[in-house]
RNA sequence: UCCUCAGUAGCUCAAUGGCAGAGCAUCCGGCUGUUAACCGGAGGGUUGUAGGUUCGAGUCCUACCUGAGGAGCCA
């Protein structure tokens, strides 16, 4: 029996022959001469068969076969300047388990396709080198910020994924039956691990969110991902440290360890390279004052006030101006969340930060240090007409041993979605769902 | 919810108001180094739906349906 091997794998076997178990992924024929493509969810890797050197049945195999049909391959691997990864594969025998019907081919060919159809087809899309290649990154992603947590001494808490309230009041929320009682899909986990890091003191949660709003653009998911570390006596200097390790160890991780599904994906990784500790921090009044100046120079369509939240133009033209995620802190407080700690010196500003990605990916942090005090935390609940039963329990945070804290949270496509170059963060996540998208 | 754009063969797209086409895919044939292989041939259509203008509508008008991008909101 011929030792197993992994396409990726290969180059370990030079000279040897192998077993391969995998798909079609191509077929080019020349009369005589057969050149199949293979893959196997590693790689790809191109086989030969000459009528002359195989065996009759073997090259009437592989005449025809069609695209994505599955296979077992026997052959000898044999070093090749000509293929793309330095290898080819002189076979000797191939025996398929199931033929694609030559009047049912499979749908994705090589050529290009529209959006629709391959989000329609996304079950099959994702055997294409370049989704593979993504969904590589994204594994790689979410190890590396599991390590980096892991490492420093954070406990992973998985907060609940059903929840009696919103948690922060803003947002739509998916509802959900619970025995007769009205449940909602979690926003946010937020709330429930400010619970956790005050009995562990360093904890993160990894999980899915769920927002109901309509958005339709290329930064949005109805069901998404989300990290979130929330840390006991941090203050906000200490987040954006953390937040600005974490980036850093992420992109890091992802040039040493995804570089050849980099490039497969077509990113210029030279952006890439520039991320390291430390990024650029500027509070929110700067942040105005850039973007009264971007208005006056006729960069950007209207003019901003102070006051108000950063639009999504006003943030890609901030993020333009640097090479590496800017930290914008120190927001005016009533256009954040209500459980944001008031900046002692200036309590008309939250103590939060909102880190935005280079190249126009927009917000992929926000975070805040927590607000500690009992009684303005009850006052911003009734201020904003929040149902104060639901937030009793978060009450008692503040009542039993209140300490400084805070977390951020990290949204996994977009970061996905920089760190590949994409152009939407639907190709991120293995089944995207969107506003008009359940199917798959 | 609002703004903009799009819908024609399985897929990607053409077609000045005047015979509905090409490439890819599929099928048939050819080719011993192909790289989204190439060459020759064949089949394949309720032009998103309904109405209107016109001698004549894929094309112009109205409504609706579906989708995409953006705004708002957010990660």
């Amino acid at each position: 029996m011929n030792p197993l091997s992994t396409i990726a794998e290969i180059s370990k076997h030079e000279g040897e022959t192998v077993t391969i178990r995998g798909w079609l992924y191509n077929l080019r024929e020349s009369g005589k001469l057969l050149f199949p493509i293979f893959r196997d969810g590693s790689g790809t890797i191109q086989g030969v068969v000459p009528k002359n050197a195989v065996a009759p049945e073997v090259f009437e195999a592989v005449k025809g076969l069609t695209q994505e049909s599955s296979v077992i391959v026997e052959g000898k691997v044999r070093a090749d300047k000509r293929a793309p990864s330095g290898y080819e594969l002189d076979v000797a025998n191939v025996q398929v388990l199931q033929r694609v019907p030559d009047n049912d081919p499979f749908p994705i060919s090589l050529k290009e396709h529209g959006v629709d159809f391959l989000m329609e087809h996304r079950h099959l899309w994702v055997r294409t080198p370049r989704q593979a290649a993504i969904l590589r990154v994204r594994a790689e992603i979410i190890r590396a910020v599991r390590n980096f947590f892991d490492d420093r001494g954070f406990t992973l808490t998985d907060p609940p994924i059903l929840t009696p309230a919103a948690c922060e009041g803003t947002s739509t929320l998916f509802p959900v039956d619970y025995f007769d009682e009205q449940a909602y899909l979690t926003q946010s986990g937020q709330l429930y691990i400010e619970a956790t890091a005050l009995a562990l003191g360093k904890v993160y949660s990894f999980g899915p969110t769920f927002r109901a709003e309509k958005s339709k653009t290329r930064r949005h998911l109805t069901e998404f991902w989300m990290v979130e570390p929330e840390v006991a006596y941090a203050e906000l200097d200490d987040l954006m440290d953390l937040a600005e390790a974490l980036i850093s160890s992420v992109v890091q991780r992802c040039l040493g360890n995804r570089r050849a599904d980099l490039e497969t994906i077509g990113r210029d990784v030279s952006h890439l390279e520039k991320i390291a500790a430390p990024f650029p921090r500027i509070t929110y009044d700067e942040a105005v004052g850039r973007l009264q100046e971007g208005h006056a120079r006729g960069a950007l369509e209207n003019k901003f006030e102070w006051g108000g939240d950063l639009g999504s133009p006003d943030e890609t033209y901030l993020s333009a101006q640097f090479d590496k995620p800017v930290m914008v802190h120190r927001y005016p407080a009533k256009v954040k969340a209500f459980y944001m700690e008031p900046d002692p010196q200036r309590p008309d500003l939250a103590l939060c930060v909102d880190v935005l990605a280079p190249e126009g990916y927009g917000e992929i942090v926000g975070g805040s240090q927590r607000m500690a005090s009992y009684d303005l935390l009850l006052q911003r609940i009734r201020e904003h007409n929040l149902p104060e039963e639901a937030f009793k329990w978060y009450l008692d945070l503040r009542k039993y041993g209140s300490v400084p804290h805070g977390g951020f949270g990290m949204g996994v496509e977009r970061v996905v979605a920089w760190v590949c170059g994409l152009e939407h963060v639907r190709e991120t996540i293995p089944f995207a769902r969107t506003l008009h998208r359940l199917y798959p």
